[in-house]
DNA sequence: GAACCCTCCTTAATCAATTAAGAGCTTAAT
DNA sequence: ATTAAGCTCTTAATTGATTAAGGAGGGTTC
């Protein structure tokens, strides 16, 4: 049974090749009677249509989107900030007819050529590390790209939010409440699996731009604030976890002085904090304050957060690539907000 | 500035294109100089390396595996279920270094061609309705296809759990608890956006296979143990969300006399049913046992569940695609097993 | 009956690569 | 000197479609 292609329906029917093409995508093209019996013979033969990388070849579109993660995508689908960004991003997908073509990134060493050979229109890179490979891959198709979060490309599109300011909201605000002895816990800032204290030198060499970016606002705000930031405790974990959360909650609330208030930069970890300080019996927010980040598994907890836009980033991006590529090589910062919940107070006099 | 292809570079450099295409894909035809020389003006040219679309249709293999799933993509993104699927899928995907193209389904009634022209070697299908026009769109194309849970397509593998045991296990373990006044609350039965009372034939005329049988399996345990099963009120809701979960929460125990057990089958539902109990200030599993579906959400808040190997479901459906196609026709059947936490106990007397 | 216009189909170029087979040329072995 | 073997590179077929331009045949119009 040799492959079905146009030319086989053609010679069984004794017509050129372009009419059994016209049967398919140009109907009027063609008398009924003719085109009836071509769509007959293709059944027969077990025509499988019109084969879509040919078409994709002639026709120069690819009909995908491609997206890049910085994670393992196994990874990427437990991040509630990563899916809200996604399901932004689908939708415009979905709105303009084409596929969302996740690619895996080469885990460990080993290269793959996915990138190279991604049959798509467009690329959106999301939160890659400093220097990753996979950009540079991406930018050599010359194709459309847009960024989002990390790391900014000069010259393409990106899209974001202001990190330092969004960051010194969130310190800011347990500053105000009267906290001086502030502790931080923070997730994907390098790609070396450590988890533990973070020196200065380890914390302003984080990999991932945004991430620190935003750790910046805290120091700064902490230093408008008059606060030494060389005595706040950091803590970094290698995984976005709930578990890996309560580990820092439990490094941090160990430390004397104890720490009356935990940043974090994620919800996720900010969770496992609150687990941290259900263990030890502190209350939250009387005894400790947590402040999340991204509103992406915040409500329910009760936790105070910085909300980002990420569905509306996600549209944004898909609808910037979808409308005749990236146009505008702008940066393009999008809203946050704090939101202030239960997990935040005054602290223990 | 034209498009930049291996013949642009031959022609620059008074080479064939093999040559060029050579330099590319199989250095060790070359000499280092010409090589380089290839290289070097290629880059200069600006070239994005042989085009993934022409490559792909000469090499026959296109790289990606499709996915196909019955909700928009932005709701898929939330269902806990489908992440986990995703993530065993993905791993799958990742492992052979191909991409995961997500397919939009079209949405209302006008029809899109994204089944038609995506660009992949396999299909997986989850989670479709009866009769589905995708899934006739897929089968055309003639590709291994593998589904997921619904529906069974004979003559292709299938994928999923033994439903009706799973509904029946979920059934007798609130009956076995001693439990005669049961109520259930189910999502995805029907499409047509319905939240309501279902009667016997709305329940029975499901168009989700799986979620027919699961409430078939509901049925089954009560009238084996001696339940009237036209007495068991039925609520059915549209969107798989907490919020629809306590909606249906507040009508099941509306009813006189209340029921003792809810069955829903997912947990997302079981956890709006656990607010609707505490919005009435009912004690769970006092006054009220509630049992999920999927273990998908159900850990933290102590639900009484069936879990289901959704990641390794994903995972086996990938290999199965990416394994020189769907060998094997058969209906493969994964282990379910109950999970009993603190959301069920025996009734109150 | 010439001019013209449809309708329906064919011709042939095009999309951008890959790769088996073969042609020159140099070098080594017999 | 001859044959063989190695390197490089080229030739040309192949992958499976789309589509502008053109031709054949029939019908209308004046």
């Amino acid at each position: 049974m040799a492959k079905v292609t146009l030319q086989t329906i053609a010679d069984r029917l004794g017509v050129s090749r372009a009419t059994v093409s016209y049967a398919f995508s140009r109907p009027d093209q063609l008398s009924d009677g003719l085109r009836q019996r071509i769509l007959e013979v293709a059944d027969e033969l077990g025509y499988a249509g019109p084969n879509p990388t040919a078409r994709s070849l002639r026709l120069g579109r690819a009909g995908a989107l491609g997206l890049l993660f910085s994670e393992t995508l196994a990874y990427a689908f437990a991040d509630p900030y990563a899916i809200g960004f996604f399901q932004g991003l689908a939708t415009a997908a979905e709105d303009a007819g084409v596929g969302l073509l996740i690619l895996p990134l080469p885990h460990g060493d080993q290269r793959s050529d996915t990138v190279r050979d991604a049959v798509v229109d467009a690329f959106c890179v999301m939160s890659l590390p400093d220097g990753h490979p996979a950009l540079a891959e991406v930018l050599a198709r010359k194709l459309p790209v847009v960024v989002v979060d990390e790391p900014y490309v000069p010259g393409h599109p990106f899209l974001g939010i202001d990190e330092p300011a969004a960051g010194a909201a969130a310190a800011r605000h347990v500053l105000e409440l009267g906290h001086r002895r502030l502790g931080v816990a923070m997730v994907g800032l390098h790609e070396d699996g450590h988890t533990g204290w973070a020196d200065q030198e380890r914390q302003r060499g984080a990999a991932f731009e945004a991430m620190r970016a935003r750790r910046g606002g805290y120091q700064t705000a902490c230093e408008q604030a008059g606060l030494d930031w060389s005595s706040v405790p950091f803590y970094e974990v290698a995984r976005n976890s709930r578990e890996a959360g309560r580990r820092a909650g439990h490094a941090l609330l160990g430390r004397e002085p104890r720490p009356t208030a935990i940043l974090t930069n994620t919800d996720v970890l900010a969770l496992g904090i609150l687990d941290a300080a259900a263990d030890l019996g502190l209350e939250v927010p009387g005894q400790l304050s947590v402040v999340g980040f991204s509103d992406s598994a915040a409500e329910e907890a009760g936790l105070t957060t910085i909300r980002q836009a990420k569905r509306e980033i996600g549209e944004t991006a898909g609808r910037l690539l979808l409308s005749g590529g990236a146009a505008t090589p702008e940066r393009r910062l999008f809203p946050y907000e704090l939101i202030v919940r239960s997990s935040t107070a005054p602290p223990p006099r």
